[in-house]
DNA sequence: AATATTTCTAACTATTTAGTAAGCACCCAA
DNA sequence: TTGGGTGCTTACTAAATAGTTAGAAATATT
């Protein structure tokens, strides 16, 4: 599955990482995907979740998240508000990511 | 191996997603470690396999991960200077996670 | 004597990203 | 009538990140 990857060539443009990254990157995003992952979850919880964001920062990372399809949103019409977050199938896909990204952390890092 | 990820508590300081990122984080980092992989690398090389980035940036970032112990430098006392670069057994740990990048990017976007 | 090579530094500027603070909408409960 | 809970927006400011330009150092080659 992963074997021909030392077939290394230049990062120009299709670079498959700088593709990844161009989704992914920024100081909250895996956080968010880490948080949410195989839950549906409420906006509040989320943010009782991801420790120290801004609801500014929340709110616009999900609404990228949900432009590029990593994430689905379902609002329930109801006061108060409700709206639940959860991943998409592609948004699924980042996890294995994100898992590694956890476990380097976890072994590695004080 | 990656079990029970499943219990999960809030990201605060001690997130193992938030202290990786802290050092993986950034527009270039994950590209020259993909580029560097399991090569020993000069300086020059890696500039022209990692397209657009600049000198600065370049310097910067291989200061910085050689500083967090995931590159090691070898310089040759020449004229003009000759400089490798390869990961330390902590930089190579993290290609499991560019692996999953590549993959993600290779499988999932345009 | 002038030029190219290779790695790296420094000063400065621009851009991108993130944080702060205030407020809105809606309905219910006190 | 006031205030609370929930999700979200806007305007403004600050900080982090990245780009640009110029140049140094020592030798080989022209």
């Amino acid at each position: 599955m992963e074997k021909n990857l030392k077939i290394i060539n230049a990062c120009d443009t299709n670079c498959p990482v700088k593709k990844s990254l161009s989704i992914l990157s920024g100081k909250w995003t895996m956080m968010i995907l880490y948080q949410i992952n195989t839950r549906t979850i409420r906006y509040g919880e989320l943010k009782r979740a991801v420790v120290g964001i801004s609801e500014k920062m929340l709110i616009q990372e999900l609404n990228s998240l949900v432009e590029h399809n990593l994430v689905s949103k379902k609002a329930y019409p109801e006061i108060p508000p409700k709206v639940e977050y959860k991943l998409t199938e592609l948004g699924l896909k980042t996890l294995p990511i994100i898992d590694q990204i956890a476990a380097f952390g976890l072994e590695n890092l004080v």
